[in-house]
DNA sequence: GAATTCTATTATCAAATGATAAAACATTAT
DNA sequence: ATAATGTTTTATCATTTGATAATAGAATTC
């Protein structure tokens, strides 16, 4: 995993070895079981996650007590940073693994540090963020401009395969239907 | 005008006077005419912006080029921060006054400075983000699981009155309805 | 202030999505 | 293996939302 762990280091613009291996000295390789928790909404989380192999997904309860997923995260994406993701130190969404998987995970203040001594991280941060929050702002207007139908064909092509991948009530919850309606659109979809 | 700015920062928890003048002294306050574009989807803008007076929403151009609402900014809001709403430095929503309004604006540069020297800014840069995108997400988790005339009752919670400042098409867009629906909606709501 | 243009409402019908329940399939536990 | 549990599909009917068009109302321009 740590070779998995260096591919996706380089992927992401962190380019000299040694700046690799200081962070794979402080990050810790964690194997996830199926629907495990990694943190939940409303709760304190120190640390930064870079996803080497499974599907994660955020999500939040609703009022009715309902799972309502906003987001997935498929091997090699970097969860949204700690400081996008809490509000005074508390979550503001659950993370929680859809399949099998494995992150690395480094404590919040380790990779600060690393920030403050190596120009490679502090660049990555901020591309992190950058695309993090263009995807939201992009499904934003998705979701305001597509019918049900639209947004699924959109979200195959962002996570080919996915379907075969998770719970379909995650992604029924993410595209803002109910599973029974999903359903339907799978059906409508694969006769045309 | 500079009163209101500078109650406005004093909300803010920037309580030392001398930061507050410091920050006047480099902000310039800019009247922005109904329908004027503050910067526009794809462009530079190296400004922040506080917003003092009327409402300001962002969108974005949907694939037909309808535009589409996604979030409203009311008197004395601070506008989504630059690093947040820009990628590869390209503004990733186009920001436009829905009413006579009345912004602070500051350059990036500017901002940095006073973070770097002033502990009082970086602190107040970080609970911006916090609550900018605490909302964000919220909205997310809103958007999947309740109605139309749900999401209607919840943006009133939000800006009171906001239907009787803007054009009903911003807030039909931002709520993924028409507007037609959006008008049998006011009226179920008011019959009842 | 009349004319023009833009915005909001109302009505009608069509299409999309939800609610419920039953059946088919898969997975997990015993 | 069997039972038990959870997930996905299918069917039916109800409700919500969209499309279109006509009208009414406001704001803007001349």
């Amino acid at each position: 995993m740590l070779e998995e762990l260096d591919a996706k280091l380089s992927e992401l613009n962190i380019l000299s070895p040694q700046s690799r291996q200081l962070f794979k000295e402080i990050a810790t390789i964690k194997k996830l079981p199926k629907s495990k928790n990694i943190f939940v909404e409303g709760d304190g989380n120190a640390h930064e996650y870079l996803l080497l192999s499974g599907v994660l997904h955020r999500y939040n309860l609703a009022d009715d007590g309902q799972l309502i997923t906003t987001g997935f995260y498929m091997t090699k994406a970097v969860v949204t940073p700690h400081f996008a993701r809490t509000k005074n130190g508390k979550s503001i969404f659950s993370l929680q693994a859809l399949t099998n998987a494995v992150v690395a995970e480094i404590a919040v203040a380790d990779l600060n540090l690393l920030r403050q001594t190596n120009n490679e991280f502090r660049v990555f941060g901020q591309k992190i963020i950058e695309e993090e929050l263009s995807k939201l702002f992009y499904f934003e207007t998705v979701y305001r401009s597509c019918s049900a139908k639209e947004r699924l064909l959109i979200l195959r092509n962002h996570f080919p395969n996915l379907e075969n991948l998770v719970p379909h009530n995650s992604i029924a919850s993410f595209l803002g239907i109910t599973n029974v309606s999903f359903s339907r659109l799978r059906h409508e979809l694969s006769v045309k």
